[in-house]
RNA sequence: GGGGGUGUAGCUCAGUUGGUUAGAGCGCCGGCCUGUCACGCCGGAGGCCGCGGGUUCGAGUCCCGUCACUCCCGCCA
């Protein structure tokens, strides 16, 4: 027989009875009767109840041996006595009964409790990952990122996708985030820097000819973290695809995208394709961001005419400065009671804003708050039926100018969908957020900036940057978004060299700093360029919408923490003087 | 860089208005138990209440500072 199985810990079934089997796990739970002692052997496929008596002389080594350590066991599968069948376990309706026992690997006392459901703190899950990793939900999880992957590749595949590998070492890119640079010992004084994704290379394999490209791309960032962003590196399904319109590569990634969640939805509703695409103005304005929460019904109206002049002089007087006031519906909150109101103005407030206005339309059909006081019925009435509200609603106002109003309106309409309880269940609603604009203004420096990727088409081309309102001109960039998630952004690229030079023009940069900064991509532009376009959506987010984790660390095997660190390898570390002087570096800094 | 939350036993947490010896569940150690499956019962050990300072007759509790973790803003496709 094997040394160490003859099969799994979730494989024995009524037909193994008779049959001599070895298994080997993790001792996930003893229950010792003092004459009898129950082991339930654990390991990725299953538990598997193992059973020993004191009349076996390996009786006592098996009582002192702690929860978590590895076994091997062998002896002969027993089917159990109806009333002491387990139907909540696969293999409930048989045990082994240990007749020979090996203990592989003693376990001490545990920093944390494996064969729980509750978490421990993150501090020690990370510094213990690997046992961490041993509960039955983190395996899961890893185990669903695992699928989603497989998934996406063979999806992409299936579509004539091929997969390529780029350099993780590579140069330093002036635009985006912050680098990771890896110094050179070859080359004193110089570094290479890790990739923010691999942008550069995927457009070089588009002007090298290959039409099709995919890979599971790791990307790095030397950016603060959040909740659903990791430090320093993460995954993207990094794709892109020559003679291709923007429509072109939403007919690819729809059925990517869509056929994964589907896949793994489990009951979940999904959006059918071809997804909704919302131009950029049109999400700020309805849903204050560009990335919307479909499952929140919620819609923002504008509703400044309805305030300018009126008696409410705050708003009117805002209005006079060229402020906006945006109008978010409360369906429902009409009844709730004013601590409501007054919490979520109180969290406004400490969010930044002036204040939060709001009328409550009462069931009898009256308006009653601070603003409805002062403002006449008729515009009371306006507001009623721009933003769709019934007797028994409520309406919130955000006044500020365009881009903080909207802001912060999304902010309420977000708070809102929570409080009231009002977001659809069980489903992934996407959408394209598309027409985003080239540039934009700096509010500190009154300077034209390109808003997204500056490597964008801009619609129209050369006639639309020779315009004289630059900063009306969209781009063929896009965004998709999923429950309020950013799942990626793409574009179609800039592939013509002169259009290239002009939209950075307008951003202030002339064809020499132009050529300095982004030579190789420029020079191939020059030698038979593809139109082309693609995109890039993060897996780790996708993981995430499908664990139903509003957390990326629990859909990643080996997380850093919010600073960056590593508890479990410890890294960041100093290292020797020796290799620090083979690279050159000299620390300036004392150690602490 | 800024703001919020948290920090009490190995783990998860409770701890009232500032009051006497700081508790619970799980885990750990010991004892009992031959059909349990979150086994049960009895007993025990285990505490720099994050750290430093202050107020007070008295601080886990109040104040100031600091550190750690976490969430958010800034930043970031």
């Amino acid at each position: 027989m094997h040394p160490y199985r003859s099969h799994s810990c979730g494989e024995l079934r009524p037909s193994h009875a008779g049959e001599q089997v070895r298994l080997s796990g993790w001792i996930h739970r003893k229950r010792d009767h003092g004459q009898l002692l129950f082991v339930d052997l654990r390991d990725t496929f299953g538990i598997t109840q193992c059973v020993i008596d004191v009349s076996s002389p390996l009786f006592p080594m098996l009582e002192e041996t702690r929860v978590e350590s590895v076994i091997t066991v062998t002896g002969p599968v027993v089917q159990r006595t109806p009333e002491t069948v387990n139907a909540a376990v696969p293999t409930g309706e048989v045990e082994v009964q240990i007749q020979e026992l090996t203990v592989q690997s003693r376990a001490e006392v545990l920093p944390l409790q494996v064969n729980s459901d509750e978490d421990a703190g993150e501090e020690t899950r990370l510094r213990y990952r690997y046992l961490d990793l041993r509960r039955e939900k983190m395996q899961a999880k890893i185990r669903l990122r695992g699928a989603v992957i497989n998934s996406i590749r063979r999806r992409m595949v299936e579509q004539g996708f091929q997969e390529f590998q780029t350099p993780i070492l590579t140069a330093s890119s002036p635009e985006g985030a912050r680098d990771y640079l890896v110094p050179s010992r070859l080359h004193p004084g110089k570094f290479y820097a890790l990739p923010q994704a691999p942008q550069m290379f995927k457009q070089l394999l588009m002007m090298a000819g290959f039409d099709r490209y995919f890979q599971i791309a790791p990307c790095f960032r030397d950016e603060d973290s959040r909740a659903d962003r990791s430090p320093g590196e993460f995954y993207q399904l990094d794709l892109e695809m020559s003679f291709v319109t923007q429509d072109d590569v939403f007919a690819a990634l729809e059925p990517v995208l869509g056929g994964v969640f589907e896949e793994f939805a489990e009951g979940r509703q999904v959006t059918a394709a071809p997804f909704p695409r919302i131009p950029f103005r049109e999400a700020m304005l309805k849903y204050g961001s560009d990335k919307p929460d479909l499952r929140n019904p919620i819609e923002i109206v504008d509703v400044t005419e309805s305030f300018r002049g009126s008696g409410f002089g705050i708003f009117a007087k805002a209005v006079e400065g060229g402020s906006v006031v945006r109008a978010i519906p409360a369906p429902g909150a009409g009844e709730r009671p004013r601590s409501f109101f007054d919490k979520l103005n109180d969290w406004a407030r400490s969010e930044g804003a002036a204040g939060l206005g709001y009328i409550i339309f009462a069931p009898d059909g009256t308006a009653k708050g601070p603003i409805a006081k002062n403002l006449d019925a008729e515009r009371t009435a306006q507001i009623k039926e721009a933003a769709g509200l019934r007797d028994g609603d409520a309406v919130f106002f955000s006044c500020d100018k365009a881009g903080a109003a909207a802001k912060l309106a999304g902010q309420v309409r977000n708070r809102l969908g929570d409080e009231l309880d009002i977001l659809e269940k069980d489903a992934f609603r996407f959408c394209w957020i598309v027409d985003y604009p080239m540039f934009e203004l700096d509010e500190d420096s009154g300077k034209i900036e390109f808003s997204h990727n500056p490597f964008s088409m801009p619609q129209g081309g050369m006639e639309a940057l020779d315009g004289k309102d630059p900063l009306g001109v969209l781009a063929y960039q896009y965004d998709i978004v999923c429950n309020g998630v950013e799942l990626s952004s793409g574009a179609i690229r800039n592939h013509l060299p002169e259009i290239m030079y002009k939209a950075f023009a307008i951003a202030g940069y002339n064809q020499e700093q132009v050529d300095a900064e982004f030579a190789g991509m420029i020079s191939a532009l020059k030698f038979g360029a593809p139109p082309h376009g693609g995109s890039a959506p993060g897996i780790d987010r996708i993981v995430m919408l499908l664990a139903d984790e509003p957390n990326i660390r629990e859909v990643v095997a080996f997380p850093m923490n919010q600073r960056a660190e590593d508890l479990m390898m410890q890294a960041p570390a100093a290292v020797s003087e020796r290799q620090l002087a083979e690279l050159h570096i000299k620390l300036d800094l004392p150690p602490e």
